[in-house]
DNA sequence: TTAAATTATATCGTATGCGACATATATTTG
DNA sequence: CAAATATATGTCGCATACGATATAATTTAA
């Protein structure tokens, strides 16, 4: 009707995702307080639990953030003794994460994590199997859909 | 299959949604610039464009954020007297947060914003209807559902 | 009716997250 | 092969976002 409701708040997709994407990672925090993780360290201990060893490209790739984000927190990951940081030798442009055993022992603590968030009452299981598709239809975007964490 | 399944990054729903809001809101940043407006600095005006005067409280519930969140943020929007901050006479504990005659202009040239992020090849009429009730579903999760942004 | 509890903001410290730019190494090209 | 380009990472400054805690004003209750 009025020309200014594409600026209402309700008509926003943007608008929830943002508030979406806090609260879920508020709802986070308490527990990966015991493991000594931010959430955004959590997910980078994800990928390493799932690959061991990559280089930050294809962490930025992975995580869809910007190296001069992660660069600062592999760091802090690496004094908390959850990963090593390593030049390639092959390429010395390349940097080598690779976990340690201290951050493969976490991975054991963290199971727990997942399992007691998968408690609350999110969405129905056919909810969120949409839900997961449509947001992976976002991020990819623009983009041949080559994500494998997109299947 | 393995037990560690729960923890790896292509069975989260977190994930993303912390991917999708961090891609969307990098995308929204060189349209708010144009504005002088970050991306939650936008979010704020939003609400003020719509209702012209509120106090802090309101905003930290239709934004769900916190109040030591906004705070600060409000303050920038004062000096850009895009809205004006001002003690409740009735009760000196609220801030009530009026919208100026120069954030009331600044709204002709927000409409630009979502029109052009609209062309975007994000999701089909009907996926995001439903995606934005799933996040709703998501936000709202253990109140009962008296948001009238999500209708 | 004042002391306790509640409510609304404010302040502080830490950790992102981004754009802009700089640096180092590798690759391509003339 | 030397110069230009491209690639991967590093640095800086700014703006959130949060939990923890403090302060000010109001309401409740003993």
């Amino acid at each position: 009707m009025d020309k200014y409701d594409p600026l209402l708040l309700k008509n926003q997709l943007c608008f929830p995702t943002y508030a979406a994407a806090n609260k879920i990672i508020r709802r986070y925090q308490p527990l990966l307080k015991k493991l000594d993780l931010t959430y955004t360290q959590y997910v980078v201990m994800m990928v390493m639990w799932e690959k061991e060893v990559v280089n930050e490209k294809d962490l930025v790739n992975r995580l869809y953030l910007q190296a001069n984000t992660l660069n600062p927190l592999l760091k802090k990951l690496k004094e908390k003794e959850y990963l090593s940081i390593n030049k390639d030798k092959e390429d010395k442009r390349n940097l080598i994460i690779a976990l340690t055993s201290k951050g493969r022992d976490l991975k054991e603590k963290a199971i727990d994590v997942p399992l007691s968030l998968a408690q609350e009452p999110w969405l129905t299981v056919e909810e969120a199997k949409e839900y997961r598709r449509l947001l992976y239809k976002i991020i990819n975007e623009g983009k041949e859909i080559e994500n494998e964490n997109c299947d």
